[in-house]
RNA sequence: GGUGGCGUAGCUCAGUUGGUAAGAGCACUCGGCUCAUAAUCGAGGGGUCGUCAGUUCAAGUCUGACCGCCACCA
């Protein structure tokens, strides 16, 4: 049996996510580590936040405090907000962690030993009133190309021309607005990708075979324009310290130590192993130590996908020591706002707190996974939401309950009945469901997420069209023997479509498990499950507790468009 | 400007290497049922697959041009 080691790319500190951070790798990643765990996979999940930078410095000057105290807050926030939305993380870890400190020191000295890290002297912005380095897009001026007043000095957004800071007329910081600045030179640590360039895309077309058009696609273009060597050390106070003599006032670029943040929450992971419980980080990371047979998959919006399938690879690789490079990599489109960008500048789209607000998570993760932007981007919509909510989790599984509820309360004293033998529309059923079930797994470990969702759809749609084909209210009068024995069989649907839909809504699938009450506990994915079915216990109590989901009313869409936006903005 | 991607039923999206793929869900229409949160089950209508021109025995599926949209540009 494989191992499997999951992370999913990590959320920046600055502030909430929005529901397209969360489609695009978290969310996703859940499902994929929840239907690992339920096929009886050993599994390790890992997730953390992403730290340090200029936006995490401005974030807390903006909140007026301290930069640590700031990330300690929004990391706790974070948190929280995962486990409102059952993201099952082994570790949600943080990048500021002394661990990563060790880790990323330890993969540039490695770097800098091997020939991939080299000192160039660049020209950096120093702003004399801020008394700091500025970074390029922190620096505004009017753009030399078109005139436009309020260009970064990364670019300008008016004519989109790329820009050096240097080349702005009348520069200013974008900070402070203060126009005392000067070009000062400043030495910075180059990682040499172009050295590691053929490797990778040896590795991209061995493993990369296998990943989403958007993965190799984007990968192989940034190989085909020639990789660039990278600036991975910045003239910032927040990050980690550069261990090298004359970089003692700097610290690694953001970008360079979050992938290793994979690494390092999971050494947090490891410290943090109770009393009597031995964890390895090495036997997960190190395949000179155990790690040979893990199987690693990542998940990431496109947005990242450059440093999963280049810079982080090439970290590893110029490393020359034996860690796990990915195996598995699932990129993401995005999820749009109704045709444009979830933005949170302009509080446009809908945020992981506000989601939580409004209705239980598995509502949304249902809509999201089953929506989710495999091989295009797809638009969020209020309507489209609420549909989804209605017609899947309320019409077809909520409802199948529902029916089983009534029919089980009013005419078996609320537990399963004992008389009657299954026939041949209940092999049929079997059989159907057994092919349902083999979809749903291929579909999962294809890492297809809309493909599965479907398929689970559809399982849950055999409950209704078996209570269809039976008739039990009819039953009853004529015969209480088939009616007795349709109803048993139906339980035996809600345990098998309670555990199955674990991966996708994990709170309403706990709950239509614990609904029969010393009922065998189903484990495993495999086809066979469906002839659990048959074998619900008579005498089995069967409690729902009330509705497993409330309908989403039009009032409510109407309302939620009105605050949140809707087309028209 | 450069690069990448996208334009398939009213809506959101699937469509492997070109040949029963023109599809799914929702919406809509009709019918069944009435146990169930006006839920469910069945059937059906609907698209010249952005435009034009090519390659081919055969093209959403390849080539070129054009129109429109989006993203990225470290």
């Amino acid at each position: 049996m494989a191992r499997h080691l999951i992370t999913s790319a990590l959320p920046y500190i600055n502030g909430v996510k929005h529901l397209g951070n969360l489609v695009g790798s978290m969310l996703p990643a859940d499902a994929y580590a929840r239907f690992l765990r339920l096929s009886g996979e050993e599994v390790l999940f890992i997730c953390a936040t992403d730290e340090h930078g200029t936006p995490a410095e401005l974030a807390a000057a903006a909140a007026g405090c301290e930069v640590e105290e700031f990330c300690t807050r929004n990391h706790e926030i974070q948190a929280r907000l995962c486990e409102g939305f059952e993201l099952s993380f082994d570790h949600f870890g943080r990048t500021s962690h002394l661990a990563n400190h060790q880790l990323t020191q330890h993969f540039a000295e490695q770097l800098l030993a091997n020939g991939f890290l080299e000192s160039r002297v660049t020209k950096q912005v120093y702003s004399l009133a801020d008394g700091r380095f500025l970074p390029d897009r922190y620096v505004e001026g009017t753009c030399p190309n078109c005139g436009y007043e309020n260009a970064r000095g990364d670019q300008c957004e008016n004519c989109t021309k790329t820009l050096d800071p240097a080349e702005l007329i009348h520069p200013r910081s974008a900070i402070s607005g203060s126009t005392d600045l000067e070009l000062r030179d400043s030495a910075h640590m180059f990682l040499l990708q172009s050295k590691l360039a053929d490797r990778l895309r040896a590795w991209i077309d061995d493993k990369g075979s296998q990943w989403p058009t958007v993965a190799t696609s984007i990968a192989r273009k940034w190989l085909d324009e020639g990789l660039q060597d990278r600036g991975i050390t910045r003239d910032l106070k927040w990050g980690i310290p550069v261990p090298f003599e004359g970089f003692e006032s700097k610290v690694f670029y953001v970008w360079f130590d979050a992938p290793i943040g994979y690494l390092s929450a999971t050494v947090e992971w490891a410290q943090l192993a109770p009393e009597g419980e031995t964890r390895s980080f090495e036997s997960w990371w190190r395949t000179d130590q155990g790690a040979e047979d893990v199987i690693y998959t990542q998940f990431m919006a496109k947005d990242n996908i450059p440093f999963h399938t280049l810079s982080f690879p090439a970290t590893i690789m110029g490393s020359g020591e034996p860690w796990k490079l990915v195996d598995q990599l699932k990129g993401f489109n995005w999820l749009n706002y109704y045709g444009d960008k979830f933005s949170t500048s302009q509080h446009r789209g809908v945020f992981m707190g506000d989601a939580l607000e409004l209705l239980p998570a598995d509502t949304w993760r249902w809509y999201l996974l089953s929506n989710a932007p495999e091989t295009s981007d797809t638009s969020f919509r209020w309507e489209l939401f609420a549909d989804s909510v209605n017609k899947d989790l309320v019409g077809t599984l909520g409802n199948f309950a529902n029916r089983c509820v009534a029919q089980i309360d009013r005419h078996f004293d609320g537990v399963a009945p004992s008389a009657g033998e299954p026939g041949d529309v209940e092999r049929s059923l079997v059989k159907r469901v057994r092919g349902l079930i083999e979809e749903y797994d291929a579909h999962f470990n294809a890492l297809e997420f809309r493909k599965s969702a479907a398929t689970l759809r559809a399982i849950w749609a055999e409950g209704n069209v078996y209570l269809e084909e039976r008739e039990p209210w009819r039953a009853i009068k004529t015969d209480p023997v088939m009616a007795a024995m349709t109803m048993r069989v139906a339980l035996g649907m809600v345990r098998l479509c309670g555990h199955l839909s674990t991966p996708f809504i994990p709170a309403a699938a706990q709950r239509l498990v614990n609904s029969l009450d010393g009922a065998e506990v189903l484990s495993g994915v495999g086809s066979e499950l469906a002839d659990s079915i048959l074998e619900i216990q008579a005498g089995t109590p069967f409690d729902m507790g009330g509705l497993l989901f409330a309908r989403v009313t039009e009032e409510q869409v109407a309302d939620w468009v009105l605050r949140f936006g809707g087309a028209e903005s």
